[in-house]
Formats: C-alpha cells, structure tokens, sequence
DNA sequence: ACCTGAACACCGTTCAAGT
DNA sequence: ACCTGAACACCGTTCAAGT
C-alpha cells in the first residue's frame, strides 16, 4: 500500500536522476509499480506533489547562527549548495514558491536574524528575499546551462566563475545591509 | 508563404495571451493557419524559439544613460517593468539564458556604466549580472503567482508589496555598490 | 524549399469498475 | 479506501509524399 511520502520520495528520486523534465506522473507511477491513476489517491495533481518535493529540498538548509554577517553568508551558502545538489531544485522552486502550495518558510530565520542585528522587521523580511532571490536566480540560470552541458556541451563543471559571482554579488548586498545598521 | 519572424511573432502573441504554458508548437502552428510540421522549416525546434521569443522581450529594455545610480535604478526598474508586461516572461529568460541559447547580452549596458562610474570590470559584469538575477528571481515568483491567481485567487492584483521589496532590495545592492566607488 | 498528413512516443487527469 | 485499465484531450518531433 502507497503512502503520500512514498510518492514524494520517488518525486524526488527521478528529479535527483533524470530532471525536472522527465519528472512525470507516468515515471513517478512507473518506479512504483502502479498505475498513473493510482497517484491522484495520494495527491492531488502534479503541481502540489512539485511543491511537496521543493519543501523537502528547502528543509535541508541548516539555520543560520551567530554574528549576522558570517551567518547570513553561511545560510546563502548553503542554500546555494542544497539547490546545487538537486538537479533542477531552482526552477522547481521558484514555481512552487509562486503557484503558493511552497508550506516552507524559508525566510523566517534570516529574517529574524537580521531583526535581532537591529534592522527594522519590514526590512529585515525584504533583504532576507532579496538574498533568496538572489540565489534563486543565479543557481536557475546555472543550473539550466548544466540542463544544456548534459548533451552538448564538455560535461557538467564545477563553473568557480558562478560560485565566485555568486560570493561577490552577496558581498555587494551584505555591504548594503551594513551601511543599514 | 512563413518567415522565422512570422513563427516568433506568432509565439510571442501566444505567450502574452494564453502564457507558457499553453505556447505548443500546436497552438503556434494554429495561429498562423499551417500544420505543425510546418513550422520546423523556419525554426530548428521549441528550445530555439522560445529563446527567440525572449531576445525579442530583452530588445525592449532601453539603455542605461546618466549618472550611474539613478541610471542603474532606471535600467532594473525598466527591465522588472518589460518583465511584468509579458506573461511568464521571467522564467522564460532564465531557461533560455540558462540553455545558452539567448542571442542578448542583457548586462552589457550596465557593466560598461558601472566600469565607467570606476568599478573594476570584473566586479562591474558581475554587479550588473547580480542585478539581473535579483530581478529575474523576483519577478519569476511573482509571475507564477499570477500565474496562480488567475484561476484561484482575487485575479491579478498591481502587487505593490513586490514593487516596494523590489526598490528595497535594490537599494542596498546599489549601496554595496556605492561602498566599493 | 516549403508544406501536408500521418505517425511515433509521449503527456496529465478522469472515471467506471473491481477489491 | 485503494488500485486497475481504458479513455480523453493533448504534447514535440520526424518523415515520406506532394508542389
């Protein structure tokens, strides 16, 4: 008997394996032994099993810690690092943050964080965005070229001009965030 | 007899009015009266159109001119104002960006600014491309939002709290930027 | 060269039927 | 409640055939 989180974790097995493109409910049913139909007991349609499958990638980012500025760069780090390790996780989380089925709170901590460093709450929640937008945008345009690399190009790289444009342009926001405080 | 210029003007039709996800091959065949083969004389698959259609959008964004901080905020807000005026037009420039696909060199303008202004041109391409992620990122979760409430929610509203942590976050990337002049 | 028409190998989702 | 099997209304792309 199928579980709601078994179809999650083969969601996220396919991802891992094949991307977001070859992510169908077809494949997920096939890798588990059943009909297509036989999903739609355990989820509603494919956007909210998407969804489902973004919020378990996002809780994988460890909360950050300490003295605001090396904290903030750690959880960007690490963010960066956790949608780097899953093929795809940019775009599907970019979507599923959208169509508003996301239940992570992703900005709650940094935000915070950056409350208790002495910056006003409402701003506090913008620049905690502003750094996840920024991730989010980079590591989808990076990892849409891996998408690329995979049949055309020289194989998937570990791109250090990305990581290192990632580190500057987050140093750039975090020195804004400091002439704020 | 059809033109590429005719299938890209057809599919970029298509996408302001029904959006991405209902621009098919199909569907652009359709508009222009011939059958689906058809269109692969003119153009070489999807992939390639799509990135087409997103050149023509990036065409639109007009040249930063002026002193370099009111310029660099005119440049981000015009290009955020592009975005929003073509349906699903952020994820849309951030997989054929990603695919390599795209013709537009989007942050040629504002580099060349920024290194004018005294930036190293390292740390110039990469603040102009920090920008552009910053609002790709963010204009990206907003349009899947529409995307989401035009068929669940109160219909697509103006989002003033997106525009306001929009000119928020920018702020303090150009005050990053300030700090480094 | 340009387009048609048919085909191939897929999609997400629904639904009656069985257990 | 849970799953099967068939069906509906689609996809992108290829290819022989016509002009």
């Amino acid at each position: 008997m199928l579980t709601p989180a078994d179809v999650l974790r083969a969601a996220a097995e396919i991802l891992d394996e094949f991307g977001l493109a070859d992510l169908s409910m077809r494949r997920v049913a096939g890798a588990l032994g059943v009909q297509p139909s036989a999903l739609y007991t355990h989820v509603p349609d494919k956007q909210t099993l998407l969804a489902g499958v973004a919020d378990l990638i996002l809780a994988e980012v460890s909360e950050p810690l300490g003295r605001w500025r090396p904290a903030m760069e750690e959880w960007a780090g690490d963010l960066r690092g956790v949608l780097l390790a899953h093929r795809d996780a940019a775009e599907l989380v970019l979507t599923a943050r959208g169509f508003g089925l996301s239940r992570h709170d992703t900005t709650r901590h940094p935000t915070t964080l950056l409350a208790a460093a002495g910056l006003p709450p409402a701003e506090a929640r913008v620049a905690a965005t502003t750094v996840l937008h920024l991730v989010l945008g980079q590591v989808a345009e990076q990892q849409a070229r891996q998408v690329w690399e995979r049949f055309a190009g020289p194989g998937p790289e570990d791109d250090p001009g990305a990581e290192r444009g990632f580190e500057i342009g987050l140093g750039l926001l975090l020195d804004g965030v400091e002439t704020r405080l």
